[in-house]
This record gives C-alpha cells, sequence and structure tokens, in this order.
DNA sequence: ATTTTAATTATGGCATACCAAAATACAAAT
DNA sequence: ATTTGTATTTTGGTATGCCATAATTAAAAT
C-alpha cells in the first residue's frame, strides 16, 4: 500500500492558502465588514433577495453567508426567520468578554508550557511595535496591531479549537472593541498591561500569565462600557 | 403608540418552542444522533445527494444541515470539500476538554454570583438523583443525567453566549464522553467530583467552584484517554 | 378617528436543474 | 505488472422557480 500524498492537500493543511473561497465566503467576509464597520448598522434586515442581487450572486451562496454570519453571532433572527445585523446589548456585550477573558487566560496558560521561545519573541516584538507606532498611522493600523498581539498568543497555545473558537468571539466583538480604541482613555493602562502580560510569557508563568490576561479583558469591559456611553450621549443629541 | 405583543413572539423567546424546525434543523439533529451513536461512524463520507435522498428531503437543507454539524465541529470537510464525519485524534479531543474546562470554570464563577438559591438546589437535586439512580436503568440514562447536571450550572450562570458555546463543546465531545463513561473506573471519583462542585456552589465560593469543575475536566480527561485506549485494543483484535 | 378585516406584497424555505471540478474506472503504453 | 493517459461518473457550488406564511397596505366597519 503506497501513502500517496497530494500537494494541494498538503497545501490546503497549512491554513487553508490556495483553496478559492467560494462565494458564499467572498459574501460573508464583504457583509462581515460592512457590519464591523457599520455600513450594516445594528437592527439592519438582511432580505435575501435585496442583498443577493446587490452583491451580484444568486439566493443560494447568499443565504449560506448569512449562515456563517449567524455562527458568528453578527446576524440574529426575528421570531419569523428573518435575519438582520445583531444588535447587542450592553450586557450581552459582557457576556462575550468574560468568555473572551476566559478563553485568552486559557491560551497564556498553554502558551506558557507550549509556546516555542521563538513565539514568544514574535509576541514581544508585536507589542514593541504596538509602543513604537503609537500615535503614527491611523487608528484602524493601531487597531489591528491589538488584534494581532491576542492572536498570536492564541496560536503559541497550539490548540486549533480554541483559535477558532476565540477568533469568533474576536469577530462578535471587534465592531465595539474597535469604537472603544478610538478613545485615547485606556491606552496607558493598555501598554502597561501588554507589558505585565509579555513578562509574565516570557517567564512561562501560567498562572501571572492567565491574571494579567484576565485583568486586560476586565479592562477592556470598563472601555468599553465608556465608549458607549460618550456614543450613546452623542447620537441623542 | 400602542405596544402590540405578539403572543408568537413571546413563546419563541422562551427558547424557541413552538416554532416548527426548518427541514435542515430536523435533519441536522437526526445526523448528530447518528453521529454520536455511531450509525455514521468517523470519517464516513456525507455526499448530499444520498443524504438528502435518504432522509426524503431535497439537497438544500441537507446542505445546510452539514453545515450547522460542521459549525459544531462534528462535520469536517476534505480539501475539495467533500463533508465526512468528524475523526477527531485524542490531542484534538484533549484540546476539546481544556476549552470545555475553562467555560464550566467560568460558567461555575459566574453561577456563585448570578444563580437564584432555587437553582442552586435544583442542581443539588439533580446530583442526588444522579446518586440514588446509580446502577438503575441504562448507562444512557446515567449519562443524560450527567450531561444535565453540567448544563444546569451553565444555565445558571446567567450568560446566554456561554451557554451557546458551552452546548456546542458538549456536542462535539458527547461520543466520546458517553464512551467514557460505560467504563465503571471513573464513577467513585465522578461522585466525589460532583459533590465538591455542589458544596463550593452552596457556599457560593466562586474560586472554589471554579477549581472543582477544572479538577472535573482533568478527570474526565484521564478516564476519556482511557475509554479510548480500551477500545483501540479490542478494535485491532 | 380608531379598530377590524381583507387583499396584496415581500420574504424565507424548499426543490430542482445545470455546471465545473474532482474522483473513479478504464484503456493503452511501457 | 506498473504507470500513464483518457473517458466516465460523482460531487459540491450555484442559479432559479414555486410555495406557504408573515408583513404590509388598503378598505371597511364601528
Amino acid at each position: 500500500m503506497s501513502v500517496v500524498i497530494n500537494l494541494k492537500d498538503v497545501l490546503n493543511a497549512q491554513g487553508g492558502l490556495l483553496r478559492s473561497p467560494s462565494l458564499a465566503e467572498d459574501a460573508a467576509q464583504t457583509l462581515r465588514k460592512m457590519i464591523l464597520l457599520e455600513k450594516l448598522p445594528p437592527g439592519t434586515a438582511l432580505p435575501e433577495r435585496d442583498l443577493s442581487q446587490a452583491l451580484g450572486i444568486s439566493r443560494t451562496p447568499l443565504r449560506e453567508a448569512i449562515r456563517l454570519l449567524a455562527g458568528e453571532g453578527l446576524v440574529q433572527y426575528t421570531a419569523a426567520r428573518r435575519p438582520f445585523v445583531a444588535d447587542p446589548s450592553l450586557e450581552e456585550i459582557n457576556d462575550c468578554l468574560r468568555i473572551l477573558g476566559a478563553l485568552e487566560a486559557l491560551a497564556g496558560e498553554l502558551a506558557c508550557t507550549q509556546a516555542s521561545t521563538q513565539q514568544i519573541k514574535d509576541i514581544a516584538q508585536i507589542n514593541a511595535t504596538i509602543i513604537k507606532t503609537q500615535g503614527d498611522n491611523t487608528r484602524l493600523h493601531a487597531f489591528q496591531a491589538d488584534m494581532r498581539f491576542h492572536q498570536s498568543i492564541v496560536k503559541a497555545a497550539k490548540n486549533p479549537p480554541l483559535a477558532e473558537t476565540h477568533a469568533k468571539y474576536n469577530a462578535r466583538l471587534w465592531r465595539v472593541r474597535f469604537l472603544s480604541s478610538q478613545r485615547a482613555d485606556g491606552r496607558e493602562s493598555t501598554r502597561r498591561e501588554h507589558h505585565e502580560i509579555v513578562e509574565a510569557l516570557m517567564a512561562r508563568d501560567a498562572p501571572r500569565t492567565s491574571r494579567a490576561l484576565k485583568a486586560h479583558l476586565i479592562t477592556a469591559e470598563k472601555n468599553i462600557a465608556l465608549a458607549l456611553k460618550d456614543r450613546a450621549a452623542i447620537t441623542e443629541e
């Protein structure tokens, strides 16, 4: 019995490069961006026909795209099964942040034993870049760097299902976290907390890393609450 | 402006009773059971046409059902997008168990502050029933009671997204946990650990509850490893 | 003017047909 | 006998049409 190794399989195993995305996946990505950037604000109805026409595809893949986003929590359904952009309450956002906190804490713990020294160096490097480029560029870049920082920790945990679930909650919270990152308030505490996380990881001190990440997420919770309060005040003017 | 209250909306809000499930949801439930009971063993191909015909529905809802199961991790896709029943390695199972542990630990912590006294009583009651009916009935009943025990803790945390993600990982691990529950080994430690969890909850001691649940999941990890080892030995005979 | 009721429209669920790509079976060549 | 090349079949992706039901609008009744 010969073991046949297929080139495509190998490449696809490396994170699904190469495989051309389906129309559904494309549409999901497009809609995801539109939701997160509030081109499609919370509460917006998402009728299949209009959307599919707007995106130049048929209902079938569009429908699938909506299901994907529903699986991520970005889209919800009315009792009559009509999809609309999710409009999470502050309470629900906090619920999700607590889960994200628990997931990242676990990731940090695992990373302490599982990460290669190179990976920990990379994490430290990403954080160094964040500090250096502080103030530069657009806020969007800073925010994306922050995302990379957290993702690299999860990646270092070497637990694929954890990475997947983490990514899902990240997507779900992307919009409000971006909103919150626009405020200058939390910036100093973020810098300090990131530093503590990196230190704990370099010491490979699992409990300390876990604590640091949990604390970081609690700070995020506070900042998001403030950001939403601000925005509510602006909106009702 | 009159606030119209729609009966169906109210009922649907209570966990989607009443709303007749779609063919896709029905099919997903059917397939889920077949996968968990190993009527569809790990690795089985799931061609859309054959399955839809077997279930008496068209490809469209069947396809959707498969996507649902894929979202739960029960179904995976080859590089060529052919769906098949997931066949997780022991490593992947352990990855999932660690996530489940973190989620339940969080749930336990939250339950300590969020649960009503009635809910904690209910949890204790479920555990009491497990002990009483030990040995009775089929192993399946005992197993389902165990599931209810854990679910009731998560429910008491009053964090809907947490409940949802927990349910997902539960479904994903159902098969191997059921397998492991057939063994008599772990029974005594399970009893002791359940007792500790209930005690910690009644004392509303969050760190203790968290510890107890984490420990319980680590035990589960050990038992599952043993169960899979046994089964592998039997299979290769 | 407000509420009821009936007609109309919009929308999601489902079935089906077609297509391109992948898997398989088969034939030919070495 | 093994490999290579080719034809055939299988399979998932997509488009489209129909249907039942929910949402909306219009009309009628109070």
